[in-house]
DNA sequence: GTAAACCTTTGAGTTAGGTCCAAGGTCAAG
DNA sequence: CTTGACCTTGGACCTAACTCAAAGGTTTAC
């Protein structure tokens, strides 16, 4: 697969694309005439490097991760690093939580106002 | 309060508490020396601010739903604000989840590799 | 054989979100 | 009345993650 079919494919642009390789995310073949060549199953990586990127993690996050899969790291040392993501995963999707019941609450008490007397943006609180 | 001691309170450093003032998401009263004076509250607000930027909202999203916060806009643009924070979130949530379970997925499998040959990171499947 | 649609590289520019620094004003303590 | 810890501004600089442009090689289509 070339280079503009894979960008097509992925809605991912060319110079994004070299630019993943640049920083190891990506790794092609190359043809006798210097294009770049993607194997197999490269869609569905450049998929998942966009998910993971869009939940907060960074390029060189992801990087560590793939090396891991890629094979640069023991059995035990990818388990440790999808472990350590997996933890990442959770406090995320916990703060996620407790950031929705604050924005919910304020919803819900449909935000009289007052930021300044009020305790500004605390959750709201029942009693008096 | 002045700068130093926000800063403190928050952790978040002074020049960066000043540029968020330049970018609309802080206010700041003057005491006659040209001092900043920031009002009651402040403290939590600057911890939500961080809070929601950790979840992936820039600034400029911030900036908006503070504004609603603050009175700049009606009872009814700041219900739609928030309802629509509130389904970002929920997106959020449900893209966490699918990542999670992929990592999952293949911290289980003790992911036995073969990037090329498998279909690289699909969630891992049960059948042949 | 030439035009269009591909591809290559290098290198500069952009945006977001800070971070640092210089030059200087303010204020409490000794 | 100086020292030190505060504060002010303006502007330069930094990293991440692109994005674009220039100059040129390759393939396919006519």
């Amino acid at each position: 697969m070339r280079i503009g079919a894979l960008a097509e494919a992925t809605g991912v642009s060319r110079d994004t694309l070299r630019f993943y390789e640049r920083q190891g995310l990506l790794r092609a073949d190359r043809r006798g005439n210097g294009y770049r060549d993607y194997p197999e199953g490269v869609v569905t990586l450049v998929r998942l490097i966009r998910q993971a990127q869009s939940l907060g993690f960074t390029l060189s996050e992801i990087g560590a991760l793939l090396q891991g899969l890629h094979g640069g790291l023991s059995q035990n040392e990818i388990e440790t690093v999808l472990r350590s993501k997996l933890h990442e995963i959770d406090v995320r999707m916990a703060e996620l939580a407790e950031l929705r019941a604050v924005v919910a609450a304020r919803l819900a008490a449909a935000c009289p106002l007052g930021l300044k007397t009020a305790g500004l943006l605390d959750p709201v609180r029942a009693g008096p």
